[in-house]
DNA sequence: GCAGACCTGCCAGTATACTGTAAGGTTTGC
DNA sequence: GCAAACCTTACAGTATACTGGCAGGTCTGC
């Protein structure tokens, strides 16, 4: 299979696969003769393991623990459990803040007529910090 | 006041605030003899406010909009309420992509005995695609 | 008059993960 | 045999918002 087959089948990009390469997450493919890459089942697995991981939120340094430990037979599973409560208390603490930034954008909200006035006071808490 | 004084007084360390100045998102300050920047209470004001709405996610070209409308007597509220509510769309846009994320790594998380096994549903699934 | 804090400009680097582009070689199908 | 599709490397650029570091000038207090 070349790069595009494999592009095709993983959903993601042959720059990004070759990027992947570059940086180590994935091992050097195969040559043709022409210097073209070859890929097998095999890849497509591994880069599909990436592509799911990187959908949770894993970053690329995560996903190459991730893989080490997959491809480690005496791996414990405490350790990939405890990367990925990790990555979840990552998403925690964004939520919160998210959160509490909707909280405050909503009630700024709610208090701004929103028409052809130009009293807002979505901007007057912005200038005297009363922001709630 | 020099700018060391105004970082004080706003929190924002003064690279930031030169930073600012750099990509006209406020005045070029005034200067000392010496070429030192000088700042009155009105810049306060303007630091604080661009502070404030940098929490609330707003990115440095919306916060200078923001500041536009701020300065336009003529603006119409309901300008100042589409821009907070288009952010407020990209928070939740971001809160639906990390709660989905956090759903499937919490159920995940709970397959996973976590021990010294080397079972793992969390690979697994990463490996098989039966992500839920 | 001098140490130490504070300031200056400027360029480059940080973080993350790609993405674009140019110039050129290879393969495939008709 | 030739065009189109596909592939190659290498370098630079994207996005966002700063941050670091350097060499050197300025200000303050004792």
């Amino acid at each position: 299979m070349n790069i595009g087959a494999v592009s095709e089948a993983t959903g993601l990009p042959a720059k990004t696969i070759r990027y992947y390469e570059s940086i180590g997450l994935v091992e050097p493919a195969e040559r043709s003769t022409g210097n073209y890459r070859l890929y097998g089942e095999r890849d497509i697995l591994t880069l599909r393991f990436i592509e799911r991981a990187r959908r949770l939120g894993f970053s690329l340094k995560e996903v190459k623990e991730l893989m080490a430990l997959w491809h480690d037979r005496q791996r414990a599973s405490a350790d990939v459990r405890r990367l990925a409560e990790s990555q979840m208390r990552r998403i925690d603490e964004r939520l919160t803040k998210l959160t509490e930034m909707r909280r405050t954008l909503q009630h700024l909200i709610e208090q701004c007529h929103g028409d052809r006035r130009p009293d807002c006071p979505i901007l007057d808490e912005l200038a005297h910090e009363r922001i709630e």
